[in-house]
DNA sequence: TGCAACGTTGGA
DNA sequence: TCCAACGTTGCA
């Protein structure tokens, strides 16, 4: 095959391995989507088999050598498994140099092997000592890095480019590293063998979390499935990469179009365990101890901490640090950005109001699986509909508010059941977000058959969010609290809030919810002025009614009713009972 | 510059 | 031996 032409060349190196898949991660241990273009093609799939292509959402995130590979020296194979430290362990893997391709133990080398640019983004994957002494590293690294994470860019920066393209997007991306690379950053790394080199996409995120200037790759995002190689001769390999961001790495900023990405999770925690001195020795302080004090710090100030030292950023981007991650209203958001994102696992994301592309957001949710929280609101529909390829089980919270041109069908798409879930005799009653408790449609133009939809795919919604619906009627609330409907009893709070076609008649249907809490109709002018106001409904579960207030109350709306005012009894009267509201609920009522 | 096609490798 | 799919090439 063509894989596997030497093409080392003027280089150096050995023949080049295919890289294969390391059947571990999340990518491979899926199944195949079915439906990307590549599924498509397979002929399971009924497609004619020709671009013989791994699925978009299987490609492997981190490749790993194949078992036949062998060491270019003394020809044996990887033998880590065979000691327990960590150095021998090190010493004794085949190493796979992006430059000359060679496969080689580092302990077969002549030279230290500290002076090899191990890329940890890639297993088995460095520079190794001889091409780095040789001066084919390029780079825009900003210092000798001797730890894992190489700069993964500016590795593009070395490879030879077969095509003029390839050559055009290399010395483009150089140029505008040259242009843009920070002046800490090359500061921070001039000195010390502790040079950070992680902190790339940190400084990504960073810059936009920070409100930082913005890549100018930002004008270009959309990567789709990762799977970026360490092979450097050319190809998809080189063209994968040089699509990538940098996953962990010194960043500069991005500057053309970087597709691919490889980024992988942060591990439970991050190593090393203690933080290395210059002298030999460790700090006295723990990481446990520092990540207790980075706690205290903000996001701004860990992106800051971030390019003290490796270890530090490497600490910085613990997750727990970072499980709140809120980039709305952001320009643009940049593919460094996305790989921040994904080395942070955070379990809230706050995407509103951005340009993400739906590639983009499909990468982010095929990578975030721990997601709770999502924020898309005020995004445009093309981009949220990526989410109609995602599978969520975990999302809790999904924020829809004011998605540009998201209609009924959409929301049955995005609600549906995925393909593979449906039975052969038609759809299962399990939606794609079938755990979510939170929904917020703010301001969307739905109908009222769209409740159907949640009626029917979120069985489990505690709090929804209609306000500003224009075309949301009583008969939405009818459906949602109707005898069949499992939000009768699931739902906490409602907001109604600008409904214009909201009447007095949905205020009786309301009461059939058994355990609502709140209730808001403010701006319905259908409503009267007694009604129309944020209602707190008694707690059929407990015996003190809250006045739980919503995010959009401006005012005390809320009231305080002994629970015994409306009983559960209320919860199993027909909707004609119901209908007629008791004296003792009008004192629900109240003003505000 | 992106994409389709395909030779060939690697694993089962 | 078969299947999956990596990496290269040519075309639009």
């Amino acid at each position: 095959m063509s894989g596997s032409k030497a093409l080392g060349g003027g280089t150096g190196g050995g023949a080049r391995r295919r890289r294969t898949r390391c059947r571990r991660c999340q990518a491979c241990m899926r199944t195949e989507c079915g439906e990307c273009h590549f599924c498509k093609d397979m002929k399971k799939f009924g497609g004619p088999g020709r671009m013989k292509q791994s699925c978009l959402l299987r490609q492997c995130t981190a490749p790993v050598l194949p078992h036949t590979a062998v060491c270019f020296a003394c020809g044996e194979a990887g033998k880590e498994d065979t000691v327990d430290s960590e150095d021998e362990k090190f010493s004794l893997s085949l190493m796979e140099c992006t430059i000359c391709n060679e496969i080689i133990h580092p302990s077969c080398l002549k030279m230290g092997k500290a002076e090899g640019i191990i890329n940890d983004e890639i297993p088995n994957c460095w520079e190794c000592p001889k091409c780095h002494k040789e001066g084919k590293t390029s780079k825009v690294r900003r210092g000798p890095v001797t730890g894992p994470q190489g700069d993964f860019m500016s590795d593009i920066a070395q490879v030879r480019a077969p095509r003029s393209h390839h050559r055009e997007k290399l010395e483009r991306f150089k140029r505008m590293c040259m242009l843009e690379r920070r002046p800490e950053s090359s500061s921070s790394s001039s000195s010390s063998s502790e040079s950070d080199s992680e902190s790339d996409s940190d400084d990504s995120l960073r810059g936009d979390q920070a409100g930082g200037g913005s890549s100018p790759s930002s004008s270009s995002p959309a990567p789709p499935p990762p799977v970026v190689y360490g092979n450097s001769s050319g190809g998809r390999a080189e063209r994968e990469r040089s699509r990538s961001d940098p996953p962990a790495v010194p960043s500069p900023p991005r500057p053309i179009q970087m597709e691919r990405h490889l980024v992988r999770p942060p591990p439970a925690c991050p190593e090393p365990s203690c933080l290395p001195l210059d002298s030999g020795s460790s700090h006295i302080m723990t990481r446990d101890v520092w990540l207790r004090v980075f706690t205290h710090l903000s996001q701004r100030e860990l992106c800051v901490c971030m390019r003290v030292c490796r270890t530090w950023s490497r600490w910085c981007c613990d997750k727990r640090l970072w499980t709140q991650i809120d980039l709305s209203r952001q320009r643009s958001i940049t593919p460094p950005m996305l790989s921040g994102i994904i080395r942070r696992q955070p379990v809230s994301l706050n995407l509103g109001y951005t340009n993400i592309s739906k590639k983009q957001l499909m990468w982010l949710i095929n990578r975030l699986q721990g997601l709770l929280e999502l924020n898309v609101s005020g995004c445009p529909w093309p981009a949220v509909s990526a989410l109609c390829q995602a599978i969520c089980p975990c999302l809790k919270l999904l924020d829809l508010s004011r998605v540009e041109d998201l209609k009924d069908s959409h929301l049955r798409e995005l609600l549906a059941p995925p393909p593979d879930t449906r039975t052969a005799h038609g759809e299962t009653r399990v939606g794609r977000f079938q755990n979510m408790t939170e929904l917020r449609l703010a301001g969307l133009d739905l109908s009222d058959a769209s409740s159907r939809l949640l009626v029917r795919y979120v069985p489990h919604l505690t709090r929804l969010d209609l306000s500003h619906c224009a075309n949301v009627t009583d008969q939405t609330v009818h459906t949602l609290s109707s005898h069949i409907s499992p939000l009768r009893e699931s739902l906490t709070h409602i907001n109604l809030a600008g409904c214009v076609k909201v009447t007095e008649q949905c205020v009786p249907l309301l009461r059939r919810c058994t355990s609502l809490q709140t209730v808001d109709l403010r701006s319905c002018s259908l409503l009267s002025s007694e009604t129309g106001q944020l209602l707190s409904f008694p707690s059929h579960a407990s015996s003190t009614s809250t006045s739980t207030s919503t995010s959009s109350s401006t005012t005390s709306a809320t009231t305080t009713v002994a629970a015994s005012s409306c009983s559960t009894s209320a919860a199993s009267s027909s909707s004609s009972s119901s209908s007629s509201c008791p004296p003792e609920d009008r004192t629900l009522l109240k003003n505000s």
